[in-house]
Formats: C-alpha cells, structure tokens, sequence
RNA sequence: GCGCCCGUAGCUCAGCUGGAUAGAGCAGUGGACUUCUAAUCCACAGGUCGCAGGUUCGAGUCCUGCCGGGCGUGCCA
C-alpha cells in the first residue's frame, strides 16, 4: 500500500534531523479539503514543540528529504500551519482501480488468517413472534458478519434461545388456558401471561389438529435439523388429560416448536442465517451450569450468603456482587448466561461480538467480570448494545409491549416496507444511537428513501450498459490505458471513491460499524449520479471516450453490487415501476 | 442516588478513531428533461456542535462539572 510506502519515506529525514525512533507513529489521513490532497500527515506539528521549531520549517525540512515515485505520489505541498500533503499520481488510481475491478484489492485485506470469530444476535425469547427491535439487531449482525469474512476472518452467527426458564413454562400455560377456553371451559389466562393474538391461532389450530397432523408440523420442523425441538405425543385434548404440571410442559413443547418455526421464517425472510441454534436447555443437560460454576468456585469468585450463592462481581467492577443460585436452589440467568460464554470460548473462538438490547446495558459489567472469572482473556467477549427503534405512523410514536401483544412485528416491517428497505434504513443510524423509524416515509417510494437512491444508480448504469451495446459500442475490461483519457472532474471524483472501497471495508469491520457502509454507498451513488449528469457516457461520436466511461460505470456497478451486498440489499437491474 | 447511552441546521442524522473553512437528506426558495431512466442533477438559504471549564500547536471528537432527554439499577426473564 502507498500508505505504508509513504511512512518508509518518512524514516530518511528523520535520521536526519536525529529522531527517528522505531514507534513514531506518522498519522495520514484523508483530508476534508480536496484542495489539501489524497493523503496528510501532520507529523510536523505534533515534532515541532518537542524539537522547538516552527511548524512549517520542520515540514519544510522533512518534506525535502522523501524520496517518492513521481509514478505514485504527483505533489507533496506544505499547507497551513505545517501539514505535508500528498497528491496521488493518476496513475497510482488507475492502478487501485484495477485491483478493484479485479478483485485483488479485496483479497489484499483479507488479513484475518481465517481465526473464527462469533456473532451472537437476536437471541429473542421464544415466547411471540420477532418484533421488529430484532430486525435492526439482525441488520447489524448479520452485515458484521459479512464484513468479517471479507476481512479474511471466519464469522459465525449464532442465535441463543432461552427455553429453559419460566417463560416458557408461563407460555404453555397460556396456551393451554385459551385451547380450554376454545373447549369451553372457564380457565383464565396465567397473571403475566402471554395474551397475543399469536397465542389465539395457535389454539385455534389446535382445535383442528389430530395427533398425527401434531406430528407432521413436528417432522416439517426438523427437517432443517433443530434436534432438540420435537412435538408432544398425542393431541392437545390429550394433553388436557395430563396432570397439570405434565400437561402445561406438552403445551410448552408444541408452543416452543411453534414460535422457533415463525422466528426462523421471520429470519429467512428477512435473510438472516445462522450458523447455530444454541439452546439454553443444553446448557443444563450437559452439566455445563455446574461446571462453569466450579470454575468459578475454584477461582475463588463465589461465597454464600443468605441462602444463596453469590458471584463476588464488585471485584471486577460492578457495583454489586449478583447471584448465580437463588436460595431456592434455582439457577439464576446470569449464570447460565455465563456458562453459554464459557463454553462459547471453550469453542475456540477468537473472539465473540454480542448485539444487546437496551434494556441489557446494566449486565455488561458482571457479564464482562464473569468472564474474567472464569479465566476469559479481558476483551474477548465485545457487546455491542444496539438503542432503542421508535417507530412512527402518521407522525406518532407507536408503543411497543410484547406481553399484551401490541407490538409492530418484524413480519408486518417486512411485508409495509420490504427487507432491503429495513435492512437498510437500520443500517443508516450508528447502533449505539436512538432511531426514529418513519413507516411512511419507508413505504413511500419516494426520493425521500436513500434505498432506492443507491439502488437507481445501480439500475441506471445497467441501463446504460445495455444502450450501450445497442449503440454498438463494445464493453471491454478496463485497462490502464484507456482510463488515462478519462480527463473530467466528476469522473476522477467518481474513481477515487471507488478506490475506497477496501480501506471502508476494512474500517468498518475493526470499528465494529456497519454503518459505515451505507454512508459509503450513498456516497458513491452521489457521485456517479453527477458524474452522469455532467458526462455524455454513450457517444458514438467518440468511441474512445465513450469506452474509457464505460468502463468508469462498470467498475462502479461492481463496487456499488459489493456494498449492497455486504449490507443484504439487492442491487435490481432495473427500478420498479413508480405507482 | 448510582451506572450506561444520547444532545450537531426547522426535522432526521453523518462526521472515517484529535486536523485545515463542521457535512448530507428532508422541509424552504430558484433553476435543468425534443438527450444514456428527472426515483436524478445544479444553485441559494439555513450553525454559539446543550452550557462552562480543562488537556493540546489544534477539540464536534479526549477529560471534569453542570443542564436536558432516554434506558437500566430484582434471589425478573
């Protein structure tokens, strides 16, 4: 990379002026200004005071001393109070844009070595169907994701599912009072129960449903391999017939299956995959709970006190020891939790990024503190905690309580505004801040909407190409000289955001920001758009010109392809119509 | 009370890890289709980056203290 050759360059005049030293760090960046260059550094303000020199003298001095390739670096300027600017050679573009039109670019940053590394998102409860907070969490995942793998580490997504607890107890419960009530007997709905419209169908389709139609819905489950979900024998008016406690487990199983067939549909659709289905309920059969809690016990973390036995997590930081096993002998969720993680890294992963909720953030520090605990590297458990979405009709906030079931599905977000839609409004917003979700403004397909900003330059530029080839006019690989024609601001403006493609890529993965992504694309389509307006592409009266330009679009609707697909939106061929 | 997140144009938000004159979109005003898709483009207007200190050659960005908003703070899940 230049970056690299330039700070070698660096290393002479340094020696020179006698301080050089092995760690100095010689920051470039981009600058703002396009006036300042492709590349800065402001290594002369930081050295001057140390050296007691004016700024601009010492830049003056260091900038005489490189020695550049005229091919690679065209100017080297001193500009305002001591930066050293550097101005890529046309050359050096062209070259980058070769390697990313041929796909070496992004090989070169493949530099992950192929470590695993796991990403934890969604983990809903499987009590109701995926509401649309689980969207963004999806969003983010599954794009952080990709852009691991294309930074040459190995991701693995992973959806936790906590069917273990209380909650899905209380479920069949529910479940099992509405099917009686359809019998009609007089059985209420659990306090705190589940009374969503999804727990009515679900009875309802029990009423009609035989102990071999329970079956085949069981056997049309797994065949996508959950083996741990399987239906009760039987029906549910046989399930009535169990004593209480028995017959609310039946209920629970065949809800449980239910709700994992609607959430994974729900993920398919909005095209999310995961690598694995982890259930809490392995957790416990495979002893894990216990032997993370001797761990914890040999490392001296835990103590009793008032019946119950304590996590000592004020000696990592958080402000107050918590509870791993309750006084009635029940273990607690935090330690279950913390058994999922250790054997999570007990899998050898390099490290593991979790997507939380807000309501999660408090649980970070103990979470963090137990992993140290139980001898977990610090760092190598990430959250990342993904704000709250409110979301807007008619200029109104909509609220969201998923007990009472009055809340705005991920299912009903996909079928108003569409999964790219979503997916990439979602990925607009950093994750750590609110987001104001307009649903009309989502449904409307208006200008107002970036997805189909980005998504029309894609379209227009295969709409070029094709009246390209209706004017005669060959599509060619580029190459370096015909590139060297191209003479227009808007089409060097174009390239050099194209050449950028990489490094964001890069970015984007290491600062843990898939958003970084959208803006890029939007960037870029804004500029192909100018560069439209302002460049006649298909001119049979100049067929050179009008190749050189051509190969411009093609390397963009490539890049433009890569990013969207990075952020799991198609790139259409052509727009739909407008209605 | 304590902890976490947020506060940038009228609205919704970026701001590339501390750089030079703070940027988009929408809303507003005015322009550009006999032309490769006008779901586009151009121009104008819009700012005490919540407030006050501090660190630094340099702060929207880092630190401290206030103010305002959101969330959390169970032997709940």
């Amino acid at each position: 990379m230049l970056e690299s050759l330039i700070r070698q360059a660096f290393k002479a005049p340094l020696e020179k002026l006698g301080i050089y030293e092995e760690d100095l760090a010689i920051t470039l960046e981009k600058p703002r200004d396009r006036g300042h260059g492709d590349l800065s550094t402001s290594v002369a303000l930081m050295l001057a005071k140390r050296l007691g020199r004016k700024p601009r003298e010492l830049a003056g001095e260091l900038a005489a001393g490189l020695e550049l390739d005229r091919d690679l670096v065209e100017s080297v300027e001193i500009a305002g109070p001591g930066f050293i600017n550097f101005r890529f050679a046309r050359n050096y573009q062209i070259e980058r844009m070769l390697a990313v039109w041929s796909g070496d670019a992004l090989a070169e940053i493949k530099t992950g070595g192929g470590k695993r590394i796991n990403v934890e998102f969604i983990s809903a409860n499987p009590t109701g169907p995926l509401n649309v907070v689980s969207a963004r969490a999806g969003a983010f995942g599954m794009t952080l994701c990709r852009l691991l793998d294309a930074v040459g580490f190995d991701a693995h997504s992973e959806y936790y599912v906590n069917d273990a607890g209380r909650q899905v107890n209380l479920l069949g419960a529910s479940l099992r009072a509405q099917f009686l009530q359809l019998r009609g007997r007089q059985v209420s709905v659990p306090e705190n129960g589940y009374e969503g419209r999804y727990v009515e169908i679900m009875a309802a389709e029990l009423l009609e449903q035989d102990a071999l139609a329970v079956q085949a819905a069981a056997k049309a489950f797994d065949n996508e391999s959950f083996q741990r979900v399987s239906a009760p024998s039987g029906n549910a008016d046989d399930w009535c017939a169990l004593p209480e406690a028995d017959s609310i487990r039946s209920f629970a199983k065949y809800a449980l299956m239910k709700i994992l067939a609607w959430q994974r549909e729900t993920c398919k659709r909005f095209g999310l995959r995961f690598d694995t289905w982890y259930f809490e309920s392995e957790l416990h059969e495979t002893k894990r709970v216990e032997r993370t809690l001797e761990t914890l016990r040999k490392n001296d973390a835990v103590f009793e006190a008032e019946g119950a036995l304590w996590f000592r997590s004020t000696a990592y930081g958080d402000e107050k020891d918590r509870v791993l096993i309750r006084a009635d002998g029940q273990a607690t969720y935090f330690l279950a939790d913390l058994a999922y993680h250790h054997h999570k890294f007990q899998r050898g992963f390099e490290c593991a990024i979790d997507y939380w909720g807000p309501d999660h953030h408090g649980y970070i520090q103990r979470m963090q503190g137990g992993m140290r605990a139980l001898g977990v590297p610090a760092g190598w458990l990430e959250v990342e905690i993904l704000q709250h979405v409110t979301f807007l009709e008619e200029g109104r906030p909509i609220n969201m309580s998923k007990r009472k079931g009055q809340f705005v599905t991920m299912d009903a977000l996909i079928d108003e505004v569409g999964a790219d839609v979503a997916k990439f409004i979602f990925l607009t917003r950093k994750p750590n801040s609110h987001l104001e979700f307009d649903l009309d403004l989502a449904k409307a397909q208006s200008n107002e909407n970036p997805v189909y900003y980005v998504q029309y330059a894609h379209a227009r530029i295969c709409s070029v190409l094709s009246k390209a080839g209706e004017a005669g006019l060959v599509l060619r690989e580029p190459t370096a000289a015909a590139l060297q024609l191209l003479d227009h601001e808007a089409e060097w403006s174009l390239m050099r955001e194209l050449i950028r493609l990489p490094q964001v890529i890069v970015a984007a993965a290491q600062a843990r920001e898939p958003h970084r992504l959208t803006s890029y694309v939007l960037e870029l389509a804004a500029l192909y758009h100018q560069f439209y307006q302002q460049c006649k592409i298909v001119d049979p009266e100049d067929q050179r010109r009008s190749e050189s330009r051509l190969m411009l679009c093609q390397a963009t609707r490539r890049v433009v392809a890569t990013a969207l697909a990075l952020i799991g939106v198609d790139a259409p061929e052509r727009m739909q119509e407008k209605e």
